[in-house]
DNA sequence: CCAGACGTTGTT
DNA sequence: GTCTGG
DNA sequence: CCAGACGTTGTT
DNA sequence: GTCTGG
């Protein structure tokens, strides 16, 4: 199935890896438009995605008639992650992991999509790839998975960059060519998953929530043997017009394009990101599955040589705050009451027990003497 | 007619 | 809001 | 999806 | 075991 993901890519750059041809042809080649949510809500781009955030969606611009200037044919909208049926009653937040996928089998049968679909509702979630966890006796390995066109291999002495293989012709609807050195990372190939999408209006009349659910189907040989189910790729441009195209192409036509792919890369990657706050760009990594688990003690060092980022809210890698209780690099605390109790009850049962001389090589200690 | 569900996962 | 089960 | 919590009191 | 948070 499909429960997390990866989306780093600031808005601007999924505006151009997104450019399509114009229907019209006379418009030649255009860019969606991206629309903030209502209400406040974000998209923060991030390694580590997990249901219930926020992230880009494509959509037609004929769902915002009358509401919105429609300047081109293709609006990118973020939504919450997590489908939440317009007929909800309570706090959306607590819609449960239920709904963060949709089974293509029962789509047009079950209300909470069929209702929505019949609307028109069919959006492009996307996304520079997402994870899938194969089980093996009670152990767990995380995999990345994305687009062929992609490697996501770290080089010495920089930060992630994307070399770009030979374009395969049938998929080379967003490729940026030109500006080859600075928009190296815009001209990631995401990867484009089928999905639904409702809008839920609360009874206080407040800012509707937009919200997505991704459809999934039963693995192609590429990735069974991770797991049994996928998300539906749509792997060309005319795909994803049939798919957004709601005006024009009748859902039973559209369905027609909702089906295993097999054009897939992937590698295994660190289980640290397991916990959806560690957001390093080492969770889209390939790790070395032979290689006996590096000791903590590099992986600290490891962050520690990390280049100091501007100060980021949303926990995208760099950590500027004393990580008292995360033992591992890149975690965020949390900020709950109960992790804040928590952290002071265990900082004073440490202090407790602890000699004076006894722990120079602690993290913690690293970790202070570094901030400081 | 009304009441209640509306969904997916993995595991045994 | 809409469908299913009783 | 996975990881982590799951609780109450009185006092500053 | 089950729910919440991310």
């Amino acid at each position: 199935m499909c429960g997390r993901t990866a989306c780093a890519l600031e808005p601007d750059d999924i505006c151009k890896s997104c450019s399509f041809n114009s229907k019209t042809t006379a418009k030649g080649r255009q860019q969606p438009v991206w629309r903030d949510p209502p209400g406040g809500q974000k998209y923060y781009p991030s390694y580590n995605v997990a249901p219930g955030s926020h992230t880009p969606v494509l959509i037609s611009s004929q769902h915002y008639q009358g509401e919105l200037d429609t300047i081109t044919e293709r609006v990118i909208q973020p939504m919450r992650w997590g489908l939440v049926p317009s007929w909800h009653k309570g706090d959306p937040t607590n819609v449960g992991y239920e709904t963060n996928n949709c089974r293509a089998e029962g789509m047009l049968e079950k209300k909470t999509y069929k209702v929505p679909l019949e609307k028109g509702r069919r959006c492009v979630v996307l996304a520079d790839g997402f994870f899938e966890w194969k089980r093996d006796q009670g152990k767990k390995q995380p995999y990345f998975i994305y687009s062929p066109q992609d490697t996501w291999i770290k080089k010495e002495n920089s930060d992630l960059k994307v070399k770009k293989e030979p374009i395969d012709p049938d998929q080379n609807f967003n490729v940026e060519e030109e500006h080859k050195e600075e928009t190296e990372d815009a001209s990631r190939k995401l990867l484009m998953m089928a999905g639904v999408f409702d809008v839920w209006h609360p009874p206080d009349n407040s800012a509707p929530v937009y919200s997505y659910s991704v459809i999934t189907v039963e693995s192609s040989p590429v990735m069974s043997w991770i797991h049994h189910r996928m998300p539906a790729i749509l792997t060309n441009d005319a795909e994803i017009e049939e798919w957004l195209n709601f005006a024009e192409v009748p859902l039973r036509g559209a369905v027609q394009n909702i089906r295993p792919t097999e054009s897939l890369q992937m590698h295994p990657v660190t289980t640290a990101m397991g916990n959806s706050r560690y957001k390093s760009p080492d969770c889209v990594q390939p790790v070395d599955l032979k290689k006996p688990k590096a000791p903590v003690n590099s992986i600290m060092k490891n962050w520690l040589s990390q280049p100091k980022k501007e100060q980021n809210d949303h926990g995208l890698s760099s950590p500027t705050k004393s990580p008292s209780k995360s033992n591992s690099p890149s975690m965020r605390p949390s900020p709950t009451k109960q992790s804040k109790s928590s952290n002071l009850m265990m900082n004073w049962l440490q202090k407790g027990k602890r000699e004076p001389d006894e722990d120079n090589d602690s993290p913690a200690k690293k970790i202070k003497t570094c901030d400081g």
